[in-house]
DNA sequence: GTCTATACCTCGATAGAC
DNA sequence: GTCTATCGAGGTATAGAC
């Protein structure tokens, strides 16, 4: 009984990917259905509208980026090294050629249903949740040192690997996340 | 004979406005004539097709950026307050709940013609090349003080600003422009 | 579950009158 | 320059057979 849900997630394995390439509304049944090799029509089963996709596919993401978290904060302990093992999962993206998925969907927030604008912004929310905590966890060891708000230094951090990601797949160049990430932890120490 | 282009101008505004508001894919030459007062067929009088518009719209976004920027070395010495001037851009655009144009269009730019694309990377090369030049003149004047590549700073700089509009808009929060200007300007001294 | 067939809308774009 | 009228493609979505 192993994946009985294969082709749900088969189906939003490429949606995510269309979306992180195109963004949510230049994402089509028919590229999707193209690209599973199924019709538009069946699509229709597993999410009855576009909107149930746009949500099925933020909350998954938010799952994934919850399951991420947890594994860093099981296997490592410094604060310093949590941040870098973070930063990998945005070098993994620049290196997919694609850009965030919560980060995509943002720009097209004003155009989206209010229950994908939620997950969207509980996405944000959860991921500059978790730099705040490593943030203060940081600086009340005496690893980092920084002035000013853990929670406005959490959401900045965010907001530049996000502004990153799109610049590293315009220019084609994967460094400019590592760069980042290398300003970021200098910014911390 | 003032303003003989103003009907183009007026065309440009609104859709200027619309792209940074719903990205350029969802910015529809219905939604631009109903705006404007005029049917869809009479925006093809001024852009032939829709590449056309985008591509004005661009350019005309560097004219702007240039001009802000002409301003700015000709006001103002001190490259501190010069990366101020500069962010306040931002803070404008934030307050007017839109993105950047160029920031926009480069998370679309996988959809979009070469032609549109080879502009998006003219406006983040231009706005990058000018925040070099002032990272390299306050590092040599010694009123900055930072490690690395100037090239480097200037393009995180301007990926941080780009990233803090998105989450600024998301949260219709512009504190979240000035605060990445501050840390910009800690980052720099 | 997946298909065919189809409905209905919105899109960019063109022709041609005025 | 702006309009009406129209086109074809592509968009989401539904009904119903299998």
């Amino acid at each position: 009984m192993v994946n009985e849900n294969s082709k749900l997630n088969q189906l939003m394995d490429v949606a995510q990917s269309l979306v992180q390439t195109k963004g949510y509304n230049a994402m089509s049944y028919r590229d999707l259905a193209s690209e599973v090799g199924i019709k538009t029509s069946s699509i229709h089963y597993y999410f009855p509208n576009k909107d149930d996709l746009g949500i099925a596919l933020l909350q998954r993401y938010r799952s994934a980026l919850k399951e991420a978290i947890k594994i860093i904060d099981s296997e490592i302990e410094d604060p310093y090294k949590k941040i870098e093992r973070y930063i990998e999962l945005f070098v993994d993206t620049a290196h997919a050629g694609k850009i965030c998925l919560g980060g995509m969907c943002a720009t097209d927030s004003e155009t989206l249903s209010d229950a994908m604008r939620i997950e969207i912004k509980y996405f944000y929310t959860e991921n500059e949740a978790w730099l705040t905590a490593i943030c203060k966890q940081g600086k009340q060891s005496g690893k980092f040192n920084f002035e000013g708000s853990a929670k406005i230094k959490a959401e900045l951090i965010f907001a530049m690997l996000e502004g990153a990601l799109i610049s590293a797949r315009l220019f084609n160049d994967e460094k400019r996340i590592v760069s980042a990430g290398a300003w970021i932890k200098e910014a911390l120490s």
